[in-house]
DNA sequence: CTTAGCGCTAAGCGCTCGCTTAGCGTGCAG
DNA sequence: CTGCACGCTAAGCGAGCGCTTAGCGCTAAG
């Protein structure tokens, strides 16, 4: 029995499916869960390495910094929720924002940890690297303007503001990651649900 | 000539008004600006000291600690929302909620600054002070919810369920203090009415 | 059996943090 | 003019920070 408190986590979490070795993956995980928790600047390099259930230096071992673990958790979490995004299937537009909301939405719900980490601590990453994940934030923003305006050259969409509309529906999507809690009667399919729901009204036609 | 940074800022912010004597003021403001701009454990008593043109050691005639500064932000910023979405006039519920909308995303483009603090670093308050703004954070939910009930009540407002639209449009609003830039090309009362338009869309009839 | 390589730990360095203390300078009551 | 109260500063304390260094124990090739 160990004590680190990541134990049933990493199993559930597909998210870092890549990471080797298994001590860098775990202490990505560690960190992840410590910065969603208390926020980059509040969590010390002996919070994540205890969490991971190692020594305070096993941390230099796999990462340069602290700075840098938070930029691989970035830059993951980012590549994910677009590729998630690029993905979407569906026949007509209607079903395509349908598809996207509800899983833009719920992966920031599902993977909330790894979320928080993703849209509120950018400001503390170096400038290269936050220059890095901004190019994928544009990517991202892009792919759901394509999906709503798909559906106004359909014809099934109208919205009084392109720029203005696609703002409001990522902004909702990614707000989640800051209210959800696991413990919350909602779950992350539900959110989403409910948020697809609430985008399809939203760009209706009268 | 200072370099303190605010010399502009505390005549065109009315918040801190009632805050005295001046020098406390000049300290809670030059804190909400490092908090927002660097979050509040990023920020060291060293930076409010020199933003507010003091020395370190001045921080502590006026407040017990770096958390006073923060729950005090905290604290007026909440009351100050509150007190806005509270006293939104309007004939009929449409007119109310637009109105509503309008003032809160409005309030958090115009004030960001404080509107970070209040959204963002309510993890950094003590326990007891966190009840305390919870308290206040309950008092708007049931506000803007009371708004979309009267529509409903009255008939002009269709949405499939109350609790989750109520979150949906204070997550949106509240969202905006994470985006919103004074450089942009929106203006905070652009901004109200865009967001104004997009939720009376989202509650309406079909 | 020897030994090189590697993942990891124990110990600690230099630094900066939040906060405290001692005392200075100004203004005002007597 | 004296003396004291108050707002503030200069200096610094103990603690904890990110990160480094020296070296341990294990594995496996020769």
């Amino acid at each position: 029995m160990t004590t680190t408190g990541l134990e049933g986590f990493s199993l559930l979490d597909e998210t870092w499916r890549a990471v080797t070795p298994d001590a860098a993956r775990r202490m990505l995980i560690a960190a992840a869960h410590a910065f969603a928790g208390k926020g980059y600047h509040a969590t010390t390099t002996r919070d994540i390495a205890s969490l991971a259930g190692m020594s305070p230096a096993a941390v230099y071992i796999h990462y340069r910094s602290k700075e840098e673990l938070l930029f691989n958790i970035s830059l993951v979490g980012h590549e994910t929720s677009l590729t998630l995004l690029s993905g979407i299937e569906g026949t007509g537009a209607v079903e395509r924002l349908r598809n996207a909301v509800a899983a833009f939405a719920g992966w920031h719900a599902e993977f909330h940890t790894t979320a928080r980490v993703v849209q509120y601590e950018l400001g503390a990453l170096s400038p290269e690297h936050h220059a890095e994940v901004a190019e994928l934030r544009r990517q991202i923003e892009q792919r759901m303007r394509a999906y709503i305006a798909d559906g106004i050259k359909e014809g099934v969409f109208d919205v009084p503001d392109l720029k203005g509309a696609t703002l409001a529906v990522l902004s909702l999507c990614i707000d989640v990651a800051r209210w959800y809690q696991p413990s919350g009667k909602r779950t992350p399919d539900e959110i989403g649900a409910l948020y697809a729901d609430l985008v399809l009204r939203m760009v209706r036609p009268n």
